[in-house]
DNA sequence: ACCGTTATGTTGATTTTTCAGCAGAATTGA
DNA sequence: TCAATTCTGCTGAAAAATCAACATAACGGT
């Protein structure tokens, strides 16, 4: 439950990609770099990384393939509640105005309808 | 237009404290760094991000205050855009959802019927 | 005027990060 | 089977980041 050590750029390149892709081969997050190194010093950063504590790894046939330890779910929690402390001044209501606005957000009327449920249940429990 | 090169750890610290206050003095900046470094360590991190164009610095009085060249309006976009991609595959439900749960989120009645509104609006401007 | 404090910049050494090269193992295909 | 390809780890060199030490200037108080 201690935390674990920060990240260098390319380590946060490499987790963000991981975390996009739920898991990934070296390969594939290679694949996604802006601008990849060799092969090797991508792995290089994987063995850094599981060192770390920060991505665990898997054999899926003969090929690794790395995820990250912490639960998505509360990968998503942290992110969320550093950028709405850091960006919104801890403001729901401003973090959830510029999800709105942002250019490419097409919503259904399923989703609006359950957003507004979910506005509903936070206050219904006290939140 | 072009953008701007990409932050070491430290220069990341920085330019997250310097978001969360709007502006901000070196001794600011320096007090709220998890482990900092001395006066001097800070500065030269100041010197790099100005450098690079990331942050501005004015005089104030007698001192020296830092604050961000991206206007807020548009780093709250661009790391929500990032942190939907990266974190909820694209989903505004799936932020909003992590939004209202987090532990203290507290609504008052205003925010609550502000923010379905703007669920409206967004469907209403095609989003 | 003098001293202490605060704000600042620059320099260079240390540490960390980043990366390519090389080598071994496993897999694939002919 | 043998060669080519793919996947992997390790090592050490190059580049970048981090930092403390030092130096200067301005201000406040005694």
């Amino acid at each position: 439950m201690t935390d674990l050590p920060p990240l260098s750029r390319r380590e946060r390149e490499v987790m963000d990609i991981v975390h996009e892709l739920g898991d990934a081969t070296a390969a594939a997050i290679r694949e996604r770099m802006a601008e990849p190194p060799t092969d090797s010093a991508v792995r290089s950063t994987l063995r850094i990384l599981v060192d770390k504590g920060h991505l665990a790894r898997e054999y899926d046939g003969p090929r690794l393939v790395y995820s990250p330890t912490v639960p998505a779910q509360r990968a998503r929690r942290s992110v969320m509640r550093h950028v709405l402390r850091t960006f919104f001044g801890g403001s729901v209501e401003g973090a959830v105005a510029t999800l709105l606005e942002l250019e490419d957000t097409r919503l259904t009327p399923d989703e609006r309808a359950r957003m507004k449920a979910l506005i509903d249940q936070a206050s219904e429990e006290g939140r």
